[in-house]
DNA sequence: TAGTGAATAGACAGACCTGTCTCACTGCTT
DNA sequence: AAGCAGTGAGACAGGTCTGTCTATTCACTA
């Protein structure tokens, strides 16, 4: 066999890629491991010698999602020019993503709800990719506003996507990506900084 | 026995209000009926007797649930007097319970993560209680802004909530509902017509 | 006092869960 | 040719899951 790479041999992708969509579409406590093997075409032992337990697995697809996002969010990046169209880009992938056939809302929210403990690896995978996507709008903002500012409309961009995503899994993706674009320039074009009364 | 109603005896209450509290944290996959029943100290064909099945009782708690939540906020609603005031209070209700000691995250949102199909009944009842509050939100807006830019602001505060609800299970709380706070008051004082470049 | 309805504890069925183990096979490398 | 790492198929253990059923007890009512 021709393995590709120590750490990434090919049945260890295709068990990846197949608890990916099956945890998408069922969740992650309602996917069985025996479910997992039979649609990779995978022995038992084999998922286990590449993953110590399910729990483990979870990170790795986590993980394997997050990578991918942040590839993708950067190669779109490269192709805009001011802050302002690098943000729009970043709603555009999501309103593709909302879109799309498979769409079953987002994946670290989902592992979120069903691991809560803040000690779980799960917990932190996800803390982990949410802080990223945040402080990648963060570092776009500072371009064009003081610190202080773009942290928080970073932290309010991260609020309305996350919300639009919960929108779109409810069947209102058009009106969900629609509305959190306007909702989000309003907030970055906001004449001062933003008080409430 | 005194049954305080047909419909409400107190037996359904604790199963209720046990379920309630064990789904919260542990989620609804994760947490068996045994367990229900034990810390609930009710016989497992009591609570069969009242649920005729698991997914029966969970749109059951989230009924429970929604109708809890409506009724504080028609509460806090009576005490405020302008529109921007009725939102604030709102607010303050999320606020409020992010800071409390059992936060675990929106119950709504958990359970969409665990039941994505649009045709179970848990679903429905989610999708219910989100459009439930994005309509009095949009009835609120309809005071002072015109009908279809209500529609818009109510939909982009609603998802600023549950992107707020998302940190603040992330440990975030403090600035989620202080930059969702100020996000908000900018949308809804934005100077004209919202629009996206 | 007899009857009625609700609740109780707990056994039970049948399925599914995670994780371990054995044994046979395959294809590459030395 | 021999060895070896990786893989396949599946049995297995020990536990948990939902949902059903029985036998019994208790409180209240006619």
């Amino acid at each position: 066999m021709i393995s590709s790479s120590p750490l990434g041999s090919d049945k260890r992708r295709y068990v990846v890629e197949t608890a990916y969509a099956l945890f998408k579409r069922d969740g992650f406590h309602a996917t069985g491991i025996d479910r997992i093997i039979a649609e990779a075409e995978v022995a038992k032992m084999t998922m286990y010698r590449h993953f110590p337990s399910k729990d483990d697995l979870i990170v790795q697809v986590l993980d394997y999602r997050a990578r991918r996002f942040d590839r993708q969010l950067d190669r779109l990046a490269e192709e805009a020019v001011t802050p302002e169209q690098k943000i729009a880009t970043i709603f555009d992938w999501y309103e593709r993503w909302f879109r799309s056939a498979d769409f079953h809302g987002c994946l670290f929210a989902h592992a979120l709800a069903e691991f809560g403990n803040p000690e779980h690896p799960v917990f932190k995978a996800v803390a982990g990719q949410k802080n990223g996507l945040r402080r990648r709008m963060q570092s776009i903002l500072e371009d064009i506003m003081p610190p202080d500012r773009a942290a928080s409309t970073a932290a309010a961009l991260l609020m309305l996507i996350e919300g639009a995503t919960l929108m779109a899994e409810m069947g209102q993706a058009d009106t969900a990506i629609c509305d959190a674009r306007k909702a989000a320039f309003s907030i970055i074009a906001a004449p001062s900084a933003m008080t409430a009364p």
